[in-house]
RNA sequence: GGGUUGGUAGCUCAGUCGGUAGAGCAGCGGCCUUUUAAGCCGUUGGUCGUGGGUUCGAGUCCCACCCAACCCA
């Protein structure tokens, strides 16, 4: 990128011309009365406007000339006459380049193509752009580029830009939802000296006047719950979580996710706030609820319907239809060898439990596209949570899943510290995580019964907007660094 | 970590059997005052991912490495 060729050398040249001429290329400022976008959707024959964008198209025609500038709402057509210009401004527009930034001030026309159009009278140099944008045409194809120089793929591809605009308003309704029932948006600590709430290997940095070490949070969980334990009873919080763990199509190690939490409430009530959630913004954003995936043609590859009440079946239940309906009568050896045979691979250092995760998330995940709260999980998966009145195997958890993938898990969460502490020392199995002495303090003081959930935002994002990739809904995917 | 595919002009891509490095768009020069992927004529632009090797000769064959996408772990 620090490349310099003739392209470039030449643009410094024009912008080197300017100066001569004693005009300043990157303006201070310059007030359009409007955007591009509305300027055509408010057309009126002679109306004088002035406007700014990027230009993006150039036609030339000798004594005049066409050009389209654009800006976020949209591109509009300008047409500029030497007979109106004069000489001496009309060089100075013919110098113009793809991707300059430009202010101009005219009158609205249609040609006689149709086409809405600002009879140019006079312009601004607002921004002399140095290098050349992507092809018109083909646009920017090549993913590295894209992701590393996100700028140009937002600037070429008009479907990724949606895309993004997109996921801000999901976002936003994700937030007006929340307030709107109540809870109260927080901010918690991202570098913590324990870091707890999830089973993920952390980032570590180092505090140097504190002379600490700290671990970027893999989860919101802990301390999301020690304000419930100050009183307040509806608390949520969207942000950045570090995993250290493998990049895939599925995973970033940054990425985002919401918490929430509700006093005197328990994994039911969650289920109703994840389904009303998911809807809410589904309808607000997409104006549907029913979800179609696409491929490069523009076929239909997946269609996936929102609408409520979503199906509910117990993890066992699941696991029994692929591993026989005695799976969980077998023996722990009779459990390997038949997930062999279902080729899911087990490591030999597995819990006889996670045998059953893995056949879940190898064989049953993928294929609950439409959907699923997939409750009455076994309690040796989820250390957090309240175990089932019903079943004391089982725990008050469910796992929301659609698009094959987990989306938002959500508990009854456990509150007995002397349980709690019991369920976390369990999970870190000797020596791996420390525990959160602080956090089982805070229990012992009293924490209210509550529902929790999480929810990925980016698993959401590219569910709602049909996107195969993490890195398609992430503006800045985690790259390796280019030398 | 393993496998597959890819990396050639600013962008999108060709490049046959190992024999002078190609096209479109963009750019530059010219013509054209209602075009819209404008058109027509002319033209510039290359460390073929990096480093080795084989060969009279390598974008092409071999080895190693870097980066990316996808699949697997």
């Amino acid at each position: 990128m620090d490349e310099t060729n003739s392209l470039i050398e030449q643009r410094k040249a024009k912008l080197a011309g300017l100066r001569a001429k004693a005009i300043d290329p990157f303006s201070n400022s310059f007030s359009p009365t409007e955007k591009c976008g509305e300027a055509r959707a408010n057309y009126v024959e002679g109306r004088e406007v002035s406007l700014a964008g990027r230009i993006t198209a150039h036609r030339d025609m000798g004594k005049s000339q066409f050009i389209d500038i654009r800006d976020q709402s949209g591109r509009i057509q300008v047409y500029a006459q030497k007979q109106v210009l004069g000489e001496e401004q009309y060089e100075i527009f013919k110098q113009l380049d793809m991707g300059d930034f430009l202010g101009v001030r005219g009158t609205l026309f249609t040609t006689k193509t149709g086409e809405i159009s600002v009879r140019l009278e006079s312009f601004i140099i607002l921004t002399k752009a140095l290098r050349p944008p992507p092809e018109k045409w083909h646009g920017l194809v090549d993913t590295e580029t894209r992701y590393r120089q996100r700028y140009l793929d937002l600037m070429a591809n008009p479907d990724v830009k949606e895309t993004f605009l997109k996921r801000s308003q999901i976002v936003h309704e994700i937030r007006g939802f929340l307030h709107e029932r109540g809870f109260v948006e927080v901010e918690t600590p991202m570098m913590q000296g324990i870091p707890g709430g999830a089973a993920a290997q952390p980032f570590v940095t180092h505090h140097n006047s504190l002379g600490s070490d700290f671990y970027l949070r893999i989860a919101l969980e802990l301390y999301l719950k020690r304000l419930l334990v100050g009183g307040i009873d509806r608390v949520f919080e969207i942000g950045r979580i570090f995993r250290n763990e493998g990049l895939s199509r599925k995973h970033n190690p940054e990425f985002t996710m919401l918490e929430a939490y509700q006093a005197f409430g328990d994994y039911e009530s969650m289920m109703e706030l994840v389904q009303s959630m998911i809807c809410h913004v589904s309808q607000k954003v997409l104006g549907t609820l029913v979800i179609e995936h696409k491929d490069g043609e523009g076929a239909v590859t997946r269609t996936i319907d929102l609408t409520p009440q979503w199906r509910r079946v117990k993890f066992k239940d699941l696991v029994r239809e692929v591993g026989g309906a005695d799976w969980f009568e077998v023996s722990p050896e009779e459990r390997r060898k038949r997930a062999a045979s279902l080729d899911v691979e087990i490591g030999k250092e597995y819990e006889d439990f996670e045998v059953s995760q893995a056949l879940f998330e190898k064989l049953i995940e993928p294929t609950l596209i439409q959907p699923t709260f997939v409750t009455h999980v076994p309690k040796e998966f989820v250390p957090l949570a309240k175990v089932s009145r019903e079943d004391p195997t089982t725990v008050e958890v469910f796992e929301c899943c659609i698009n094959g993938q987990e989306i938002a898990p959500a508990y009854s969460e456990q509150n007995d510290p002397i349980e709690q502490r019991e369920r976390l020392e369990h999970q870190a199995g000797g020596e791996q995580h420390k525990l959160d002495e602080d956090f089982i303090v805070a229990l012992e003081h009293g924490m209210p019964p509550a529902g929790g959930m999480g929810l990925g935002i980016d698993r959401l994002c590219m569910m709602l907007l049909g996107q195969e990739s993490i890195r398609d809904v992430i503006l800045f995917p985690q790259l390796k660094p280019k030398l």
